[in-house]
DNA sequence: TAGATTGTTAATCGATTAACAATC
DNA sequence: TAGATTGTTAATCGATTAACAATC
């Protein structure tokens, strides 16, 4: 698993060449090159050199990179070279828009249980899935094997619902809420908060 | 305006300091120290105490930050102390989830106008708002005096409506898509990729 | 070969942190 | 006063960019 020094910063974007390159692929584009890749993503070629750089040499000089290979390249070090089981907890109007999106599905990711605290909404259906009481969540999780959560209840919620997922094995959360979650260590939390983002949007207007 | 040369990181971290700073007001804790917002945002004191300071001076030495004054300090520097008013690109599952979000009310958004592409939604309702067609996206929006557009639509209609929110003169754009959108000057984008941030996580499982 | 583009090094730039005098 | 915490400076750290030899 080599598993070196690679800064955050470098990983958080690797998601985006990914994308990018696959969007070439689909485009039936087969090589590209560093230029073009920081033209499509408002990056500059230098950086997205070094940071493939950081995992080895995947292009050819004075060609460039052949685009399908290096996307699969890119989804073996970011694990997404697999379908990865996913919690979805919150059957609310989030969670129903994030089960019902295909982009899931398509880069690696399948919701495979969905919890909710509603006891009006324990036990019926949210699109395909049946919706299990969060209290059932460290046990399903452990015979399931999931490792990653999406939280999509109140802010209120967040940090009750963090806490279960953290004694569920869960290691990796995408938090949907404004709360900022405190986790033991081993857990990583990915934040999502839109009204943040608008809000640094205003800053300029 | 002043409008200094503030880096654009510090901008996105004040909405985290409004929020920390609003949960606390909420607790009826009445002061602060840049010790106890570091330790609930996962930050540095030093960090806190340097982004404010390209603001003013805040604080008082020995005793720390009045939450509420603070919290309307910025709110004025984001420009969130007034409601603005939003155009909501895409009413599907998504845009309905949007659409219900409290948080965007009580932070200061309001979903003003909602629009598709899609014949059999235009004319229907999506909350308590009519849906238009996107076509009516530059008058409307103009009428409206609408900066602020958020893009809830497939990834591959995602640039068409950036064109669109450009012509209309908006000036804000948050993404709900992956894709990369191409804007021009004056008009700033702000992404959201869930999946990114998936695949981010991923990399250390 | 000539042209293009890589991978990498070194230089630059910018952000974070540590430290502390000022001050409440 | 003693203790606490600010605002700010200087030092450190890390990320980005520029440049270029290597090479296809």
């Amino acid at each position: 698993m080599s598993a070196p020094d690679i800064p955050e910063i470098v990983v958080r974007r690797l998601p985006l060449y990914l994308r990018a390159l696959r969007v070439m692929a689909s485009e039936g584009r087969p090589v590209t090159s560093s230029r073009e890749l920081g033209d499509r993503l408002h990056m500059s070629a230098a950086q997205i050199r070094k940071d493939l750089s950081h995992f080895g040499e995947f292009g050819t000089a004075g060609r460039g990179y052949d685009v399908e290979p290096l996307a699969e390249e890119l989804e073996r070090i970011l694990n997404v070279d697999r379908a990865w089981p996913v919690a979805l907890i919150g059957a609310g109007a989030l969670g129903r828009a994030i089960l019902h999106y295909e982009g899931l599905q398509e880069r690696g990711f399948r919701i495979a249980a969905v919890f909710d605290r509603d006891l009006d909404k324990i036990g019926r259906h949210l699109g395909r899935l049946r919706i299990f009481d969060v209290a059932a969540l460290p046990e399903l999780a452990g015979e399931m094997g999931l490792e990653i959560g999406i939280v999509a209840v109140p802010a209120s919620a967040a940090q009750s619902v963090a806490d279960a997922l953290a004694r569920s094995g869960i290691r990796a959360i995408l938090n949907y809420t404004s709360a900022i979650l405190h986790v033991p260590d081993g857990v990583r939390v990915y934040d999502i908060d839109p009204v943040a983002g608008l809000q640094s949007l205003t800053y300029y207007l």
